[in-house]
DNA sequence: CACTCATTGTGCGTATACGCACGAAATTTG
DNA sequence: CAAATTTCGTGCGTATACGCACAATGAGTG
């Protein structure tokens, strides 16, 4: 059977039916699917600028200011001044945000399990070590680049 | 481990990456992921309504109208009218959307061969059928309704 | 110190993605 | 057959997703 046929088209409909549910799943607290990510890639303490946030979740920097002014209307981010470097911003959970994101936690907490109902534990940790697999091939090394610079390990 | 903690985030970063890659190795064909998608469920010779190509890419009967009008301008599929159901339009890949197709399946190979570039023929099996399973667990049943529907298979 | 270069965030344009409401046409029901 | 319901495609509004160009600022170099 043509694996590389399909891969795509399955890692496509998977992604599609989590991101649905989620976002069915959120409404009712008035946030996305994608306002969640943003939210857990800053919780609960988590500063950073929002090149950084970017990078983590990953998506793209255009984007994540977008949803960073929709996020901080709502009162659930802060963009404060980043004091080492006047161009930087330092992002983070307003006391709000971080209530909010318990109970979009839990709320969610149906759909995870849902994903793996019908999986073994130890089918789920394959699952997780192939995909894992498969994004870091498919990963782009420009931002590996930028990662090893910031952590500043010369090679001896 | 916690997996279906870390499961939705992956499987976020993987689909991303493959779509990221993809619309840059298909851009200067003039045709974006999403699109070789649609294409592809038509491809070679599929006549169907807009409302089945929604439903087997899957995506959404409005999203799916405007990539078609696109499609149309640019001359890659067809939108004629459906001789036995004047509400729904025959959708189909035109001439130059077939040839089109061919060159952006091409285009798409290093793509597809480096996603399992480090995964052994039985892991990649794994891998769909893993996929597979999470993709149904998480499917809306909605869809399923109209797919029985359609067949026409009443329960005896 | 002046110059060059890289980085941060912003603004703009295009393409999805999806919900919702609408008119038109088909199907079901009484 | 007429009325209620369903389905198809459309149009509108909001939220991503990303590329590109831009100004301001920081970093490295001579």
């Amino acid at each position: 059977m043509v694996v590389q046929e399909r891969l795509p088209r399955l890692l496509r409909s998977a992604y599609f039916a989590l991101h649905r549910q989620t976002d069915a799943a959120l409404a009712k607290l008035g946030v996305t699917a994608d306002q969640f990510v943003l939210l857990a890639t800053l919780h609960p303490n988590h500063v950073m600028t929002q090149r950084e946030l970017a990078d983590r979740m990953p998506s793209d920097p255009s984007t994540v200011r977008a949803m960073l002014v929709l996020l901080e209307e709502h009162g659930l981010v802060s963009r404060a001044a980043n004091p080492n470097d006047s161009r930087a911003k330092a992002v983070s959970l307003t006391a709000k945000g971080k209530r909010t994101f318990q109970k979009l936690w839990n709320a969610g907490e149906q759909i995870r399990a849902r994903m793996v109902a019908h999986l073994s534990p130890q089918e789920g940790q394959t699952l997780v070590q192939l995909l894992s697999s498969v994004a870091e091939s498919l990963d782009d090394p420009s931002s590996k680049l930028r990662k090893a610079k910031s952590h500043g390990c010369p090679v001896p």
